[in-house]
DNA sequence: ATTTTTCTTTGACTTATATCAATCCATTGC
DNA sequence: GCAATGGATTGATATAAGTCAAAGAAAAAT
C-alpha cells in the first residue's frame, strides 16, 4: 500500500462516485480536502470484515473482490467491484463494523473519504442524501436477488449466472480473461472448486464456452441464458 | 381489507416507526394527512412482489411475513414483521417496483404513508434521513447474515437459528405458538418441509425442544444456540 | 356432526453436491 | 534449468438433502 495523492483534486475526477456529481463546489472542496489515496497490490487487502468502518472507500482503478468471510474459514464472494463504486457496506450505519472485506484483484488505485464529511453532506444536501439511499437500496436489491440465486438454482444456474455476470457487468466483452480461480468462483456461486471444473467442463462439451483456465469465451450466449434461467 | 382509520392521529400514536420520533409537529401533520389504513385477515396479501410501489406501509398490530416469490413457485421467507417495521424494501428506489410479497399472518391493522410524502421528509429533515439510511441498513445487514446462513450452514443449524429468531425476536418467550406451517418454516430455511418435520423430531428426541405442531418449546437453549452457530 | 381441506408425519428412494486423493500443469523464484 | 508452489483436473466415494407416495391428524367448512 502506497499513499501519495495521484489525483489532483475531486472536481477533475470521473472515476469517482456517481454521486459526487450533484454535490456544490463547497462540499466538492470538503470532500477534495479530506481525502486520501492509497495503491493496493494484487490480493492486498483493502477492507478487512470486522474492523472499524470511519471511511467511505472509493476506487478510482483496478478490479477488487468483495467478500464475506463465513463460517470455518469459507468465504462468499459477493461480487467484484470497479471505478465509481462506494465500498462501505450496510455495517457502517449499523454498529459501525465493515460486514465484508475487500481485496485487490489487480492494481487497485482507491480514495478513502471520512465518514463524518459524508454525514456532514448528507446533512445539508438532501439530493446527496437521496442518492445515497438509491445507492444502498441498488446494493439491498441486488443481495435479494443473490439469496435467491444462491437457494434456488442448481448449480448450472448459478455458474452461467456468474459468466454472464462477468461477460455483461464486469469485463465488458464475451470473451474474458477471467481474473479469478476456480476456488473464487466456487465462492461467488457457493459450489466447489472441483464443481466448477467440472461444470464448466461440460458447459464445454456442449459448445456454450470455451473454457481456459485463465480465459473465458462465451460461444452461446442465448443458451447460457437459459440455463442461467431455469437454474 | 376493511378500510377506516382507528388510530386518531400520529402524534398519540406508538405503533408506528421510530423515525417518525424525531419528526416536527408539522412534518407529523403532513404524515397524518395523507395516510390510511387498512386492516387485513389472516392470508391475505399486504404487498405484492412486483407491483409498483407507491405508499410506504407500516404495521400498527399483527403479525406478517416478508417472503420474495422465486424460480417455479417456490418462495424464501425473509423475516416475521409486527408493529413499527416500515415495510418497502430495496426495490422502491431501484425500480419503483416492492421486491417482496407480505402476507399477513394475523389479523393485521396497517398504515399506507405515500413515498411522494416520505421523500419530502428526507429533504427536509437530515435526521430522518439519516434514521432511514440506518433503517435500511439494518435489513441489508440482515440479509447479508441471511446469505451466509442459508448457503453456508447445514440444516440443523438453519433450523435451529429459526427456531431461536421466534423465540428472541418475534414471540419474546421460549414457549410459543407457532404461527407458521411446516411448509413456511422450510421457505424460511431453505428446507423441503419433510426435512424440518424429520430434524425437529431429531431436537425433540434430544430433548432440546418439546414441537407441537402449533407450538415449540424450547427445553435447552444453549444447546440450540451451539447447534446454530456450529451450523 | 360429518365432510372436506389443509397440515403433519413416516418410510423408501433418488439426486445433487461435497469431499478426498492423486495427478497434472503452469508460473515463479532461485 | 529445475525445484517449488499454487492452481486445475480427474475419478472414486460419501453424504446431505430433496422427492414421492401414502397415511394420519387437525382445522375449517358445510
Amino acid at each position: 500500500m502506497y499513499s501519495e495523492n495521484i489525483i489532483s483534486n475531486c472536481e477533475a475526477c470521473n472515476r469517482c462516485w456517481a454521486n459526487f456529481k450533484g454535490l456544490s463546489v463547497e462540499e466538492l472542496e470538503l470532500v477534495n480536502k479530506n481525502r486520501y489515496e492509497a495503491s493496493f497490490n494484487p490480493s492486498e487487502i483493502i477492507i478487512k470484515q470486522g474492523s472499524p468502518s470511519s471511511n467511505a472507500i472509493f476506487i478510482t482503478s483496478g478490479l477488487a473482490k468483495v467478500y464475506m468471510e463465513g463460517y470455518s474459514g469459507k468465504n462468499l464472494l459477493i461480487n467484484l467491484a470497479e471505478h465509481s463504486t462506494l465500498l462501505a457496506g450496510p455495517g457502517v450505519h449499523v454498529n459501525s463494523r465493515y460486514c465484508y472485506s475487500v481485496a485487490a484483484i489487480t492494481q487497485v488505485q482507491a480514495c478513502f473519504i471520512s465518514f463524518d464529511v459524508i454525514r456532514t453532506i448528507i446533512a445539508g444536501n438532501p439530493g446527496f442524501a437521496l442518492g445515497f439511499i438509491e445507492d444502498l437500496s441498488e446494493k439491498a436489491f441486488r443481495m435479494h436477488q443473490k439469496v435467491l440465486n444462491l437457494t434456488q438454482k442448481k448449480m448450472h444456474g448459478r455458474l452461467a449466472e456468474a459468466l454472464l455476470y462477468f461477460a455483461d457487468e464486469v469485463f465488458h466483452s464475451d470473451d474474458y480473461q477471467l481474473l479469478l480461480t476456480r476456488q473464487e468462483i466456487g465462492e461467488m456461486t457457493n459450489m466447489a472448486k472441483e464443481s466448477v471444473v467440472r461444470i464448466m467442463g461440460e458447459l464445454e462439451n456442449e459448445k456454450i464456452i470455451k473454457a481456459m483456465p485463465r480465459s473465458v469465451k462465451i460461444l452461446n450466449k442465448d443458451k447460457l441464458r437459459v440455463i442461467s434461467e431455469k437454474g
